[in-house]
DNA sequence: ACCTGAACACCGTTCAAGT
DNA sequence: ACCTGAACACCGTTCAAGT
């Protein structure tokens, strides 16, 4: 990814731009991007040359983030039967919503739903495994696949700090319950 | 709606502003308002003046279709049993998602999303109906209202037409599912 | 090989002038 | 009372010139 054979300045300003980028979106939800080629004290054609586009910025930015979503997924599996496991790691994704909001409403479109779009990606990956270790044991239905799991809580991305109090964890549970096997 | 005193020619405007709304969002997802007044042949200010936001054009746009779906609910209450009309009310907003694709896209944060979040509007009326009907009769938990449900079924609005043949009645089977009492 | 930033394109929005 | 459209503001994107 920190591809080795770049000049020194290069990697630095990419490293900036980042940095940059994810120190604005703690505070505004939307993300001018000539202003953080500013704000990373490069010109907007470096950052164009770095992350074509805009998309590309932010996957990178949040690449950590979903990384450790990612890596939860056996971590619990390890630790849960696998119905549990599932409902611990829609906790996590919860939590990240929450923490991220401005991010997943920016980033939407983008790696959160591209991700999986391309039916691939680390979170689909991730999901796959829940969902596998469900169905083996016979407490979830075969007929799901991690792209359904992810549009179903997509509604995540598009509640606030607020709402996300008051419904997240309850929806959380309605859709386990849909995708229960059912007798 | 459509206020009685205006001038003839204000009125005719408002009404081609609307219908090259319609017409622009059938062949495109997005929609640019300097090219709705152009098409509409009025001045760009006349559009402001009539829409003062974007959303207030969309929504007239569709109060139509959405007027339909609301009458919809108590339709299928007179005819079948809760449950079953609660499925069958899904798929009809399934229907309408797939044909309006660009129009949940550019509408989602407008109509649809915000009808709700003031936990009002006629589709929340609708959906109450509907849930409230199946909670009398035990078919459906009692922890649900529409704000829920308008958040799980979100995804319709960003799925394309294939993967809405693939995926949106499937997923509507599951939401189902959640909704249901739990013995 | 990479960077800069002026410049262009595009689109939303306003407002002075008109009828 | 309503309309027009030039003009402004804003932001994404490119590219000629530089190191």
């Amino acid at each position: 990814m920190t591809s080795p054979h770049r000049r020194a300045d290069a990697m630095e300003n990419r490293a900036n731009i980042i940095q940059a980028a994810r120190s604005m979106l703690r505070t505004a939800e939307e993300l001018k991007l000539n202003a953080v080629a500013k704000q990373a004290g490069v010109g907007q054609g470096t950052l164009y040359r770095h992350f074509p586009s805009r998309e590309d910025l932010l996957a990178e930015v949040y690449r950590q983030d979903v990384n450790e979503l990612v890596a939860t997924a056996p971590a619990l599996l390890a630790a849960h039967e696998p119905l549990t496991a599932l409902a611990r790691w829609f906790d996590q994704v919860a939590d990240y919503a929450r923490v991220k909001h401005g991010v997943f409403a920016a980033v939407e479109a983008a790696v959160w739903q591209d991700l999986s779009a391309h039916s691939r990606g680390p979170i689909g990956d991730a999901l796959t495994l829940l969902l596998d270790s469900g169905k083996a044991d016979g407490s979830l239905r075969p007929d799901v696949d991690a792209r359904d799991v992810i549009l179903l809580i997509g509604y995540l991305s598009r509640i606030d700090a607020a709402e996300s109090d008051a419904r997240a964890r309850h929806l959380l549970t309605i859709v386990l319950d849909g995708l229960r096997r059912r007798d």
